[in-house]
DNA sequence: ATGGTCGTATGACGA
């Protein structure tokens, strides 16, 4: 067990990325671990109960894993080389949905080398008007005020919310608008929500080191949509004003998504530097 | 050609 760094903390690299199963990825992350360098990797949609995840090729690598998965869906974790400690599962006034309630297994938080990151994948949200809509937008408001709350009992806290937010924040961040009227991901109401997320004290600190129009996160596995560069930027690394400051870099891990047994999401990766 | 592909309780459904 390796312990978290002390306040004044060294350089580190994270990243996110949606692997879309853990089982069909798992060389694919195995390889990503031993390349990129990263300190710090949060995944989603991993869709497997927490017994059945592989803890122990990654344990190879040198990394610590807190997993949330509870069954084939979702399922999020964090990867660390850093120390993982204060793990949380869900945030305070995460919603349920539907009837019964469902607690799903979207949301785990930890401390990682002094950093307090969270591995987060917002309900896609299925269709206007779909149930699983207004979760979508309950969610990132609970998100949001949950934010707001970290941020206001430490107002220097060294925060990262990374994940697949299923929004396209801006018109820039899909290929063609007119291909998504009507759609989730680009609804006014899904980025007001964004918005408010970002009002609750965070920064897209990849934005400013990837600008756009073109840069992306997702590529449909339908219609030849990598190779043709149709796609949304909708996985961020959202970041408080203490740790966007400290930002160095930033980049999306394209290649990732070439070949045979690519996940739809590319990683996202942030570099971070000793805290002045 | 109004789909095309991946993933998951392999069977419809979710993304």
């Amino acid at each position: 067990m390796s312990a978290t760094p002390p306040p004044g903390s060294p350089p580190l690299r994270f990243a996110t990325w949606n692997i879309n199963s853990i089982r069909a990825r798992q060389d694919r992350l195995l390889a990503f671990l031993a390349r990129s360098d990263v300190d710090v990797l949060a995944i989603q949609e991993t869709k497997i109960p927490n017994e059945k995840f592989p803890t122990a090729p990654i344990a190879d690598l040198g990394f610590e894993v807190a997993h949330h998965g509870v069954s084939q869906w979702n399922g999020v974790a964090l990867i660390s080389r850093v120390g993982i400690e204060n793990i949380r599962i869900g945030f305070p006034g995460m919603p349920t949905f539907g009837q019964p309630p469902l607690t799903e297994a979207r949301a785990i938080g930890a401390t990682c080398g002094g950093i307090d990151i969270w591995s987060l994948y917002v309900p896609n949200g299925r269709s206007l008007g779909d149930p699983h809509y207004d979760y979508k937008l309950e969610w990132l408001a609970a998100l949001a005020w949950f934010v707001a709350a970290e941020l206001t009992a430490d107002p220097a806290k060294q925060l990262a919310l990374c994940g697949d937010f299923n929004i396209a924040p801006t018109d820039e961040d899909v290929w063609d608008m007119a291909a998504f009227e009507g759609d989730t991901h680009v609804s006014e109401p899904e980025r007001t929500a964004f918005a408010n997320l970002l009002g609750s004290g965070l920064q897209d600190v990849v934005r400013p080191h990837q600008p756009g129009p073109g840069v992306y996160t997702y590529w449909d596995y339908q219609r030849l949509r990598f190779p043709r560069r149709e796609g949304m930027r909708i996985d961020f690394a959202l970041a408080s004003a203490a740790l966007a400051g400290r930002v160095t870099a930033a980049r999306i891990d394209r290649e990732e998504r070439k070949g045979k047994g690519a996940s739809d999401h590319a990683p996202v990766i942030v570099d971070v530097g000793e805290q002045p």
